[in-house]
DNA sequence: TTATTTCGTCAACACTTGTTCACTTAATTT
DNA sequence: AAATTAAGTGAACAAGTGTTGACGAAATAA
């Protein structure tokens, strides 16, 4: 049966508190601070809800916390996957992807300063869970690299390493991004060129490399 | 039975106290959580002193991290003053001041847990001093690269691109072995021989780069 | 319809928090 | 030796915290 929309409702339609808890916490990080220094009130007075509401949808703030991660990365993996299937030259491929990621965080600004600010800073299990998604991010880069030709003669390890590099170095750029006001647009795009810099002579770095020298 | 002679003091010694709580405040970091987590009272408790205590040192928590912050910096700014003087060829230098910073950092590993966890999650004034402190460092290795006679023909720009390339990395590394159990040799070795490898392959990229052609 | 489950509310609890004030006493200065 | 300053203590506060249990209304299922 057809239920209509009168005009409002006197309380949060089913499920609806749910997603504005997530929302509140969201918005509390980025304009506050850390979610592990959020307080369950005061989610639940932004979400406009009473404390103990927050009870029947997560058992506690952890809970919370975990299923913004997941669905922080969830979105992220996903564009990631498109980002690695555009099969360009190399140097058009450095300067496309990180101008499509850099757009991607910047979109979704509030998911990745809650990621940043819980990676060294939360709980043990937050941090692994966080460290664990950017070593999945590290070996598929490594198994896309491996599929160059000319980048068989290294070995898997060394490859890792090359991966890392770039994870680690685009990691940290991304810190920086969100450093930046919204608004600054130069300072984006300084961070965007130097990006793309840094992964160049990571590039050429990659192409000097022998595998047998670095076993010594 | 109250009067002793001199063995034991009942009351801490002229600015002991001031000392107690530092150390305090770092150890809880290490065992519990980033400094901006800690409250006031637990700090002056694990110090053994009466929470109004505090007040005769700090004027609050914040100013009790900021002097942390800067005990943490002051010896790292020694240590990295010392590496830089030795004159040594590339190849063997890039390996000896891994070591000799990554020693540092196992020497020091509270004070550095203490940074890592502020870098991203603490207050605005505590991110920017980090800041500030991380872009002197890159700084003075991009005037150290400016040097170097085979670098000559790079813009000072790119030197700092690629400092920051260098910097980026090695402070990654350095969380990563924070992250490792004190007593994981194996780990920290690992930590370590990577990221000589990935100094050298950037040290590679470098002997490629062509200033003129970033500017496209 | 009626019955049932879902989910938001209210009151209350036992804590912990930062900070104040008046106090004492040790250490230093005069 | 006396006076002064530095630095510890204890009681008290208002505000904020997580969590409980019983209650009621709305949405869904029977």
């Amino acid at each position: 049966m057809s239920k209509e929309t009168s005009s409002k409702p006197r309380r949060p339609k089913r499920g609806q508190t749910r997603e504005a808890l997530m929302e509140a916490a969201l918005e509390l990080v980025v304009k506050k601070g850390p979610f592990s220094s959020l307080s369950l009130r005061e989610v639940t007075k932004k979400a406009g809800v009473v404390p103990t509401a927050f009870y029947r949808h997560f058992p506690d703030m952890s809970a919370l916390g975990l299923t913004l991660l997941d669905e922080s990365f969830r979105s992220l993996r996903q564009m990631m996957r498109q980002v690695r299937q555009e099969k360009l030259p190399t140097e058009r491929m450095i300067r496309g992807s990180m101008e499509t990621y850099f757009n991607y965080v910047r979109d979704n600004r509030a998911h990745f300063l809650f990621v940043a600010k819980e990676l060294y800073g939360g709980t043990p299990t937050m941090r692994g869970a966080i460290r664990r998604e950017i070593r999945l991010f590290t070996s598929e880069l490594a198994m896309d690299m491996a599929r160059f030709p000319m980048l068989n003669h290294i070995s898997a390890e060394d490859l890792q390493m090359m991966a890392a590099l770039v994870v680690n170095n685009v990691t940290a750029l991304t810190q920086e991004m969100l450093e930046l006001e919204e608004e600054d647009e130069a300072g984006q795009q300084e961070v965007l060129t130097t990006a793309e810099k840094q992964l160049r002579l990571i590039y050429f770095g990659v192409g000097q490399w022998r595998s047998d020298k670095s076993s010594q």
